[in-house]
DNA sequence: TTCTAACTTTAGAATAATTCTATTATAGAA
DNA sequence: TTCTATAATAGAATTATTCTAAAGTTAGAA
């Protein structure tokens, strides 16, 4: 908790006692909470929190680099805490996300064709892998 | 047009004049429509087509391998008529979609760690590339 | 060719995720 | 302690997508 308070301190980033609830629920999360997730977890400690203000914060923390907005579930968009690029894969059936690890950006960007290299300054890359987990299979 | 009807003919897929418009329109085009896009063309034939029937139809196609669903864009699911796995990158600014055919699956299936592989069966994978296009760039 | 079951289309309502708005409250700098 | 920019709130609005129920069509069977 001290921690995440010198880490914001002087940063321009108001800590506010919801947002400071927001933080530590993401802190070291690797369920890749959804907006609703962090707003039912809020919500026990402040009754009165909106969803303006989780989706305010959340976006508001990706802006700076903070946390990651994951794309992979088209239902519905998915918050990775671990700014640190790296991939996911979903399971097709009960739509649980698992983190990798893996830096695959050197044979990405080795692969990519010239026409796309031209017409596109590439940034980033982002891979979604798809699968069934171990529960789901029985 | 004869080539689409027939490769649906006697397939349980039953054509209408809306999913005619529908599959004519998607045939060879590498814009990326959104459901959106595809409502606005066929309504110019169809008037009275709704975006129901778009929804069905995309789904009905996606559930026989004949489109991809796309999820790199968070505001909204794009629809590729090439079936064919491969890749997209996005334009940060404008959201212009591009395609990369080419195959990572080795490299990307090589790099996965066991922890992972033991917890899913991967399926498959798509690489999402993000950056600025030609346009944006000014 | 006609019949008909199964499927598709349609308009519009419903749902769900997310964003916006206007007002009130508050963090943190001075 | 005061002040101002920023944040929180409730609730409405927006937007993408799905659902519903009634009416219309397709395509195979008779």
């Amino acid at each position: 908790m001290e921690q995440i308070i010198k880490k914001y301190k002087g940063k321009g980033f108001k800590l506010t006692p919801q947002r400071l609830a927001i933080l530590k629920f993401l802190e070291g999360n690797t369920n890749h909470p959804t907006a609703e997730d962090i707003y039912v977890e809020i919500k026990k400690k402040y009754p009165t929190v909106s969803f303006a203000t989780v989706y305010n914060t959340v976006e508001a923390l990706r802006e700076r680099g903070e946390i990651l907005e994951i794309t992979i579930d088209p239902e519905r968009k998915h918050f990775d805490p671990n700014p640190t690029p790296h991939h996911h894969i979903i399971c097709s059936k009960c739509k649980k996300l698992g983190d990798i690890f893996v830096d695959y950006s050197e044979a990405l960007r080795l692969g990519l064709p010239e026409n796309i290299t031209k017409e596109y300054t590439v940034t980033g890359n982002h891979v979604d892998f798809y699968g069934v987990c171990k529960n789901c299979r029985e």
